[in-house]
DNA sequence: TTGACAAATGCAACCTTGTTGCAATACAAT
DNA sequence: ATTGTATTGCAACAAGGTTGCATTTGTCAA
């Protein structure tokens, strides 16, 4: 029962392949982000739950990691409009979120073939690389 | 030529008529909104501004401002996703924005009837009251 | 196994954006 | 001019995030 969260073996390994290590932390991390919630998760949360699950995570390694995970691809940073960035596995393909104003959780919104980019336009001389659409309003609970 | 930015006249009289005092710095806030540059602007700047014009304001009220102006309905709230709310006169209606990633220069986006909230689907028990588009990328002067 | 080296970590101090309590000031009605 | 209160300034605070640097730990080669 000591491995779970097969699924971040491949990704770990990469990781390993490129010459970075495979600390407790990072393997913690990776792993969480594989496990079963697919909410978006913020950098105080991470480390929250690490902490649940017993290991004990500075603050500022939390954010070097989440750093480290976004450049190497991993994950991808979400910032949903309250003032925290939150992170997500990058796999999932291009979506869009939803954000409760009162609970302030963030779901994901699938979507089938954003042309939003296209649709763009009245920028003659602005090139646009990407886009962020976030609904915000009142989850189940807290309607 | 002591008051220029004239159509910002009424929107200080209806302040004034609901009992609120028409302040040097509130008018000069105001006047700022309603003078010709068009693009959403953050505290910080808008305090720059007000000081090169001749005006020394507080942060604090400078954010009590914007906070004022934006509970009696005169300026809308953007967070365009780097850490600084910016604001604009509401007047202007429903579009969207550009936010280009190294001057942070934010622009706004026309849009003829944006349907986004209705073509939004799968979300059972969330009330959507509103969104925001934000598109990214490099403006003229920065790519 | 054991060292050695670099990557990763912890800590404290710092930064930015924004907020709060409270005393002092300045509108505007009288 | 006087007065009541909206507004302002100041200092202190708070959340989220970053940085420098000394210490620890993962990895690999001997
Ligand atoms: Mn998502
Ligand atoms: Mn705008
Ligand atoms: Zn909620
Ligand atoms: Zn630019």
């Amino acid at each position: 029962m000591k491995q779970q969260n097969l699924a971040a073996l491949p990704t770990l390994a990469a990781l390993k392949d490129k010459g970075f290590r495979l600390t407790k932390i990072r393997r913690l991390i990776v792993g969480a982000f594989f496990s079963d919630t697919t909410v978006p998760v913020s950098a105080a949360e991470l480390q929250l739950q690490l902490l649940a699950s017993g290991t004990k995570a500075n603050k500022t390694t939390v954010y070097r990691e989440l750093e480290f995970l976004s450049a190497q691809g991993v994950i991808v940073e979400i910032n949903a409009g309250d003032g925290r960035k939150r992170y997500e596995l990058k796999r999932y393909g291009h979506h869009h979120h939803v954000l409760c104003l009162r609970c302030n959780t963030v779901e994901c919104v699938a979507v089938e073939n954003c042309a939003l980019e296209e649709q763009l336009s009245g920028l003659k001389d602005f090139k646009v690389t990407g886009h962020t659409l976030n609904f915000f309003g009142l989850c189940a609970e807290c309607r």
